[in-house]
DNA sequence: TCCTTACATAAGCGGATGCTTATATTTAAC
DNA sequence: GTTAAATATAAGCATCCGCTTATGTAAGGA
């Protein structure tokens, strides 16, 4: 087992890569990205793809859930589940260093527009002011 | 090829998630954002930390280079490795859909306060810089 | 050529991880 | 109170994963 590379230089949320690293969880948050569910509902969606047993799932749901990348909330016998920004948000910033700021084809287009991002800035980078300093 | 689809069931490239599960691979990056650099030199740089041989930064830098998170370029003797925008892309491009698009202001700022930078809070002189620092 | 440098691959091992079945807990319904 | 439903936890096990040491391979220099 790695030795971990300590917290602050490994950055982002603790765990929170390491969650997204399976498959069953990451389609657990594409179930999830369309709202709320129950966790009977996320069994029953995972079930008819491929054969897991609830308590699979149910531990699956903890460790999202110790990563905060999901929530929940009880109402009455049932755990609802819904996606947690904090989580998320932390993934997406630690990815955010790699963004290639300039010559992107469209992709990074389509990805802008998705974000609904409102930049204002047309002015291209400076050539000499490419990224990385590393000082 | 184009670009992958969103409604991909398992999502992402092959295995980016899976590779970006390691704290050591994720060092790797993290080293790789400041650019180019031979494989020796990432060796060095993890063994400063952590007790790690070079047969293990190899495999992990192979896992890294499957998933498309890298590219590698022989000059000599040496292998250069650099961080390929395909599979960092993809990552983020997975991830987009959890984007708060209500909360986009505050989330736009909680990522450059996260990158460590130093925003006057202050009226500021006009943002024309690009923001990237730490790496 | 021989040796050294830089890196990859092979083999093997221990620990982490994900799965299953069985059981506990909590709430609702009867 | 008993039962049923929904979910979590426990225990055990098989597999995967990452690490180490040993070795292979390719390029450069003496």
């Amino acid at each position: 087992m790695a030795a971990s590379v300590a917290g602050s230089p490994d950055s982002a949320r603790e765990g929170v890569f390491e969650a997204l690293g399976d498959p069953v969880r990451r389609r657990l948050l594409e179930l999830l990205a369309g709202g709320e569910q129950p966790a009977g509902a996320l069994v029953a969606a995972l079930q008819e793809r491929v054969r897991i047993s609830q308590p699979a799932v149910s531990q699956h749901l903890r460790v999202l859930r110790d990563a905060g990348l999901v929530r929940v909330r009880a109402e009455g016998t049932r755990r609802l589940y819904a996606v947690d920004d904090a989580g998320t948000a932390a993934a997406r910033e630690w990815l955010a260093r790699f963004e290639d700021t300039f010559a992107q084809p469209l992709d990074a287009l389509a990805t802008e527009l998705a974000r609904g991002r409102r930049e204002r800035r047309r002015r291209t980078s400076p050539p000499g002011e490419s990224a990385r300093g590393t000082g």
